[in-house]
DNA sequence: GGTCAAAGCTTGAGTTGCTGAAGGACCTGG
DNA sequence: CCAGGTCCTTCAGCAACTCAAGCTTTGACC
C-alpha cells in the first residue's frame, strides 16, 4: 500500500467496472435492509428524500420520476404510518408530504443496519476515507448533470 | 487541491450520502444510455451479464433476482434479437443465453454513451484514479458479502 | 432397469414501480 | 371573471419482481 505507489493508471472501462459493482452491492445492501422492515427500496429512497417536508411534485423530482408515480408510492408510505400528506398554507394544490416520528426512526434503523456498507468503510483508513469523500464530492456535480444549476 | 491536505475526517454518514448520491447519479446515467437504445435498466444489465455464454439459473444468481424473472427479461432481449437461449449440451433442462452481436453492439454503443459518467471520469486526474480504482477493489468483497467465497 | 427426489426452466397470480393521458381542483395574470 | 397553467390524482398498460405450482430431465438408489 505505498502511497503513490507505481500502480498503473486503471483504463475508463476498468473504472466503470469497479464503480459499477460497488454501487450495485451498496444497493442491493440497501435494499436488503429497507426488505427487512417490510419496505421496497423506492419506498425507503421516498422516505429518505423527506427528511424534511417535500412538496410531492417536488419529490418526484428527488426521485428522477414521474410525479403520478410518487402518488402511490406516498399511499404505501402513509398506510404504513411512516409519512403524512399536510395541506400546503397558501396554496391549496399543494401537498406537503412529511415522514412522522416512526418513519424516522425506521430510516435511521434501515441505515444502521446496512451491515456490508458499514464493513466496507471499517475496511478503509482514513487516508482513503478523505480521498474518496473528496473524490465524491468533486466528481457528483458533473455526474448528476447540475454543473452550475441552482441549489 | 492540495495531495494529502489536513481535509478533517468524513463520519460514516457524510461517506455514506456521498456515497449514495454518486452511486445513484451513475444509474441514472446507466438507465438514460440503456433507454436511448430502447432497453429498460434491467433488460441492459442482464445484457452485461451474459456477455460470455450463461445457463437462466446462473443469470438469475449474477442479478440477484428470482429465476421465474429472468425468463422475462430474457424473452424480451430474445424478442429483440440481443441475445438467444441454446440447448446445453450435456444436460437438456438447461438453456443457456447467448448474446447475438448486435446484442455486444448495443451494449458497447451503451457503454460508450454514458456521456456524465466520461465526463466524471476526466475531472479525475491519476492519482484520483489510482486511489478510486483501489478503493473499490479493495472493499468490494466485504462490500458484496463474499470475502472468501468461490469462484 | 425402474423409481423417485431433485434440478432447471416456465407459467400463473398478485404486488409494486413506472409512464402517459385525462380529469378535477386551484392559482394567477390579464 | 376567464384563460391558461400548475399540482395532484386516477386509469390503462407494461415491465420487474416474488412465490407457488407444473413440466421435463437427471441422477442416484434399489
Amino acid at each position: 500500500m505505498g502511497s503513490t505507489a507505481t500502480t498503473t493508471v486503471p483504463t475508463n472501462a476498468e473504472l466503470m467496472e469497479a464503480l459499477a459493482a460497488v454501487g450495485a452491492a451498496y444497493f442491493q445492501d440497501f435494499a436488503a435492509a429497507a426488505a427487512r422492515h417490510g419496505l421496497s427500496s423506492s419506498q425507503a429512497k421516498a422516505l429518505g428524500a423527506v427528511q424534511e417536508p417535500v412538496p410531492m411534485r417536488a419529490l418526484a423530482g428527488r426521485l428522477g420520476c414521474d410525479a403520478s408515480n410518487v402518488t402511490g408510492i406516498v399511499d404505501r408510505l402513509e398506510s404504513l404510518g411512516l409519512a403524512n400528506r399536510e395541506a400546503a398554507a397558501g396554496d391549496r394544490r399543494v401537498k406537503i408530504v412529511v415522514i412522522t416520528a416512526e418513519g424516522r426512526e425506521i430510516l435511521n434503523r434501515i441505515r444502521g443496519e446496512m451491515a456490508r456498507t458499514h464493513q466496507a468503510f471499517e475496511a478503509m483508513d482514513d487516508e482513503q476515507r478523505i480521498a474518496l469523500h473528496s473524490i465524491c464530492v468533486q466528481v457528483l456535480p458533473v455526474l448528476a448533470g447540475r454543473t452550475g444549476g441552482a441549489q
